[in-house]
DNA sequence: TCGTTATATGCAAAAAAGGATATATATAAA
DNA sequence: TTTATATATATCCTTTTTTGCATATAACGA
């Protein structure tokens, strides 16, 4: 391990270290989620989540794919889904949010 | 999970969550190891890897322990332990480092 | 006691992160 | 074409982090 090693590990672990990207991530890793659905869950505003989307799929942690109005993201690798894993539990079922009218919580 | 739970582990996080203090843990993890050793192995100064080593302790991660003019760190949990082999692979053997008088390393 | 080695702490400047708000774009629906 | 919905981006300001540097303390040896 040399030093730039331990800065890339650092870096993505900078990723992680936040408290709603952490929910956006564990969100992520039940099931695909757009925006809206995220927005939902964490109870921010739009342009908040927008936000740390964007410095999710910078980081290369998520990838975007749109589907009419909506704009799916999923998780692109299974690394991080491990350390998800270790950090946080095995991933639970994904529910539906109230408040949200993505395709997967309204019926 | 709720909002508290996301927030303590991304704190948890933001302690690993920089170059030298995950070097720092991933040298603990081989062995304990004094201020002088992990300046060595980190070739910062003294000041700088004990700042550090003061946030690892304040986060409850590691313990310090005075032995003579030394004073020997070591991980404290092993739920910290389980997060750095996920993140950077299994803990390699401690190896004399040169230009470490620290205990381990001189002969 | 004096100097040396090991370690800890305090402080301040620079850099980065966090979060709110305004605005832009794109699709769909009326 | 107008309007509404979903999403993205840019900007501004505040707070935190990072890092370097000066200094303090404590133990040990000469």
């Amino acid at each position: 391990m040399n030093v730039n090693e331990y800065q890339r590990k650092a870096d993505l672990l900078k990723m992680l270290s936040h408290p709603v990207r952490l929910q956006i991530l564990d969100e992520l890793r039940k099931r695909q989620a757009c925006v809206c659905h995220l927005q939902a869950v964490t109870h921010r505003p739009q342009a908040y989540v927008s936000q740390q989307l964007r410095i999710l799929r910078d980081a290369d942690l998520v990838v975007d794919e749109k589907d009419g109005q909506n704009v799916f993201y999923h998780l692109k690798s299974t690394n991080i889904r491990m350390i998800l894993e270790e950090l946080l539990g095995e991933a639970v079922p994904p529910v539906r949010v109230v408040n949200c009218n993505c395709p997967f919580c309204a019926e």
